[in-house]
DNA sequence: CTCACAAGTGTTAATTTGACACGAATTGCC
DNA sequence: GGCAATTCGTGTCAAATTAACACTTGTGAG
């Protein structure tokens, strides 16, 4: 059969927002841009879809070739496609976001691109709609995150609960009680306490749990309630 | 400067999923697809992305000359491309939803592509991934409308409790408790009483109730809780 | 051994939720 | 003209959930 006519044909391309957490501040990783126009400039991570691949396919890829990480979140976002978006040539943008655990991540794998975090609120001017779009991901994280147990995501598969806590901390900049926090939390049932403990930020040490992995994929479209008044959010 | 070398250039289209509720069930706007492939069949109103125009001004093109409608709810849903999806050339599609207000709909605007509306569950074979989409955005409606002040988009400016309570019993294929459900919608003070009833349905007839737009706008992200359990639908 | 520090835990009052039933208004019919 | 039928509109109560709040425990360092 015929192709359509007189249609026109567009570059399509997907562009990676990726958060981590270090225990401190939520991040974003951002990479020196290889190609022109903007050489050199701070940009989001992504590329081309290739002709046989779909855009999850192609986010994957890039989030790889960036992280080396695999089988991490990832979500599509929006399709940024305003005529003018990137001066060179009409081009779509799929934006996906991903939540990488940040220790699992290595600098060397991507050396080429000179890739940093930065804090949320230090990211730097980036290139074309890229500013715009991160401040949809970020904003779609806590949205999403106050009603779907997503952060976990970003910590280890060990963690303890005020790692969490402070991880929640910092999405929704603000802080919680922690008694009202860890009874939330563990209402849920999506925690299993493990016999350890983490040592590394008290004496006492704070015991480690792990996601009970069955009941985190049956439930994750439950809703919870971890945020207090997330409707002023 | 130079276009972008070596990279696949493919055709964008935009689908748009539209809802509209008759007072009795939810329901989707279908066309006969007037090109080939698959002319003839049913399919959802789309068409291509012009050079010049973003997304979202091609659904709002697209949706008016289906329709005839302008300024309704129109929101960008997921953009589907598996390389494959359109047997005759690689295309993107980024679909949107729309609701809109059945009373508004004139079929003499459109009557080229043959439309018809087809209940939520009475959705034909659709071309393509169509159906797929259908089911996205019936979900996400869902789940959208539990959270938000979004069904309003489907009705006239003036309605009564009982339309607006039948609206959310289609969406979500279930009853509510009218005395709860009135206290919920009026305790969000988006409605403002009128001084006339709809005798439509009843003898004694209902008062009808409109938006107060300013709050609605500033309240849309205010989380409703209309829908009891929302978190087992 | 004691000091310093973070971890872990329980109670209460206020609010919100869901379940539940009857009187009011009007029309059409006899 | 009254009565039957229909839908609208409203209030209470018990249960669950939420937010606010402070002290004890455990341990390593000095």
């Amino acid at each position: 059969m015929t192709k359509y006519q007189n249609q026109t044909r567009m570059l399509a391309a997907v562009d990676c927002i990726i958060f981590g957490f270090d225990g401190q501040s939520l991040k974003i990783l951002l990479i020196h841009r290889g190609i022109d126009p903007e050489k050199g400039k701070w940009s989001l991570m992504g590329g081309f879809i290739e002709p046989d691949e779909s855009p999850e396919h192609a986010a994957t890829r890039i989030l790889k070739s960036l992280t080396g990480l695999e089988g991490v979140y990832l979500e599509q976002l929006f399709t940024f496609g305003k005529p003018l978006r990137d001066p060179i040539e009409r081009t779509l943008s799929i934006a996906f976001f991903a939540l990488i655990d940040i220790h699992r991540y290595e600098k060397q794998i991507s050396d080429e691109y000179h890739p940093d975090w930065f804090p949320l609120n230090k990211v730097p001017r980036l290139i074309f709609d890229h500013n715009e779009m991160v401040k949809m991901a970020k904003d779609k994280l806590r949205y999403k995150a106050a009603l779907h147990p997503l952060l976990f995501e970003l910590l280890p598969k060990k963690f303890t609960l005020p790692q969490l806590q402070s991880l929640y901390e910092s999405v929704y900049d603000t802080g919680f009680d922690k008694r009202n926090f860890s009874r939330k939390v563990l209402s849920t049932r999506l925690l299993v306490k493990q016999e350890d403990k983490d040592k590394g930020s008290s004496k006492k040490g704070a015991y480690y749990y792990k996601l009970n992995a069955k009941k985190y994929k049956a439930n994750f479209q439950a809703f919870l309630n971890i945020i207090p008044n997330a409707h002023l959010l």
